[in-house]
RNA sequence: CGCGGGGUGGAGCAGUCUGGCAGCUCGUGUGGCUCAUAACCACAAGGUCGGCGGUUCAAAUCCGUCCCCCGCAACCA
């Protein structure tokens, strides 16, 4: 299908609420699928959350909670983080939705019935305090660090997902960019990795884990939680596990009703406007996805298992993977020891959905690490939003009562722009608009137009100068539309009806 | 020699692929303005672009080498 966008995000590992690494990768993500949308292609955001696996196991065990009830409780937060963000997507899966375990069973039945996935010996460093295999990064001086001894090396009986036999196919596909890793660094870096050994085959059973999808050739074994939940970028969209995928069309797949309905959250923009027209039915006219945003931390296991998992079903690679940084705290990984923790919460409510939205993706380049500090944070909004856009438009709708204005649509044709986004420099984009918020205070202050006002033989130069400012603020509206639609219609409002009922991003402390 | 990334005014960063006067935002100082959210505008101070060596008319950028920091080193996600 022609003038198609589909975007993911990884599905959230539900063991503890939401942060602000979640919010940062889907308020990405939405920006990306709104301003697809924008340019009328047929859009598809999915996210979600991951909810199986002994991690969750464990905890619930340990808190004496059912699994179910504690995952249902983590994905209402995650839905509701969205809803606070304005995250405004087409789906929103759960690893546990029925639909979504019956196709993982199917597809692991077609990779064993096609010898793809066989019995074997999986060989690991097994602590016996822990009970269960360690990796090798997990250890400290050869022990366990929680129990402080040494594991044994264990061989158990496993389900093993053969990699080696696609492993040059994936490499080429990957050096080609038909199956593109961006930023370019993450590119060597898994070509690196790939060229450097032959893949092992990964074991994709459990035998202590529980809360799991059941193995459908051997009930003794729950499935491994990665092939569970790669798979939700394919459940997501309404595949229900039958080969030859077949695309078909938009308008056919509408017809059917795959996706479960009661995971479909209305964000507050949706609201308003007719549900996305997408929710329903197998909608695998979207496949491939054009870009799989990801964090840095999940990049190894997406750069290989999950593309071999799709070619040994013969489906079609992602596009693109896009790998962004990690968000960090005064130079370092946030951790409640260090104290140095930004909690997304506090962020919204300091600065509101805009201003959040706005702080995340202006904080540094899209794809590298980036720093905040709270500090920071307060200095940015009040310089860039407060003082910046917010004033600007004061400024302007206060010249505007002296005079009668156009209020063309405008629409955006704007190379340098649109190239910043497609090329995914969100922050380049958004820096690209204030450089335009910049360029009108100061051309304010040259144009003098409170000056202008007070002498009649000066009111044509006066209108021109007004108008100017009117346009370039219609058209930063329509910039900031993905970024921040809110305070994009508050633009256009305060235009339109030359007033501003409220002070858009009031100054702090 | 495991792999990858990074080191640029006080702070945070861009620029490095494709060599061409070292740039942006914040902060600081001085001045200006009054349409505006005590906002805005101008000017100024402040940098041996991690060190050393090489290529070149020319190096933050290319090559070599050394130092420092971070991430990864696959079945927790």
């Amino acid at each position: 299908m022609k003038n198609k966008f589909y975007i993911t995000t990884p599905i959230y590992y539900a063991n503890a609420k939401p942060h602000i690494g979640h919010a940062y990768t889907t308020v990405a993500a939405d920006i990306l699928a709104r301003w697809n949308r924008q340019q009328r292609k047929k859009t598809f955001l999915l996210t979600g959350t991951d909810e199986y696996g002994l991690k969750i196991q464990k905890k619930t065990e340990e808190a004496g909670k059912d699994s179910q009830q504690f995952v249902d409780e983590i994905a209402e937060e995650f839905k509701s983080l969205c809803e606070k963000l304005n995250i405004n997507y087409d789906n929103f899966i759960r690893t546990t939705d029925k639909k979504h375990k019956e196709t993982v069973q199917k597809v692991l039945q077609l990779l064993y019935d096609k010898g793809l996935i066989y019995k074997g010996t999986y060989e690991g460093l097994y602590c016996v305090g822990c009970e269960q295999f360690k990796n090798k990064s997990d250890l400290v001086d050869g022990k366990c660090p929680e129990h402080n001894i040494k594991p044994e090396i264990i061989k158990e009986e496993s389900y093993l997902l053969k990699m080696e036999e696609v492993q040059s196919q994936l490499t080429e596909k990957i050096k080609s960019d038909e199956f593109k890793i961006g930023p370019e660094k993450y590119k060597r870096e898994i070509l690196s990795f790939l060229e450097r050994q032959k893949l092992q085959d990964v074991s994709i059973s459990r035998k202590n884990v529980s809360w799991g999808i059941p193995l459908p050739f051997d009930k003794n074994y729950t499935t491994y939680v990665w092939v569970d939940a790669f798979l939700n970028y394919l459940t997501g969209v309404g595949w229900n596990g039958s080969l030859p995928l077949e695309k078909g069309e938009l308008e056919r797949d509408l017809k059917n009703n795959v996706v479960d309905e009661s995971n479909i959250l209305q964000s507050k923009e949706s609201f308003k406007s007719p549900r996305s027209p997408f929710l329903k039915g197998e909608n695998l006219g979207f496949w491939p996805p054009d870009i799989q945003l990801i964090g840095k931390d999940i990049l190894r296991m997406h750069a290989t298992m999950w593309p071999i998992m799709l070619l040994h079903l013969g489906i079609e690679l992602p596009r693109e993977l896009f790998v962004h940084g990690h968000i960090l705290s005064e130079g370092k990984k946030m951790s409640k020891t260090l104290g140095n923790v930004i909690g997304i919460d506090e962020m919204l409510e300091k600065f509101g959905t805009d201003g959040t939205r706005y702080l995340l993706m202006s904080a540094g380049s899209f794809g590298e690490d980036i720093d905040m500090t709270m500090e920071r944070m307060v200095e940015k909004y009040n310089a860039d939003l407060a003082n910046g856009l917010g004033n600007l438009i004061s400024r302007v709708v206060k010249l505007m009562e002296h005079g009668t204005w156009n209020m063309k649509h405008k629409t955006i044709n704007n190379e340098q722009f649109s190239k910043k986004i497609d090329e995914l420099e969100l922050d380049k984009a958004l820096n690209y608009v204030w450089n335009i918020v910049r360029e009108d205070n100061k051309y304010i202050e040259d144009a003098k137009p409170w000056e202008l006002a007070k002498d009649e033989s000066k009111k044509e130069e006066f209108r021109k100068v007004i108008q100017k400012l009117v346009d370039d603020l219609s058209l930063i509206a329509e910039f900031l539309k993905p970024f921040m639609s809110e305070t994009a219609e508050k633009i256009k409002k305060a235009l339109k009806t030359e007033r501003l009922n409220e002070v858009l991003f009031k100054r702090i402390k």
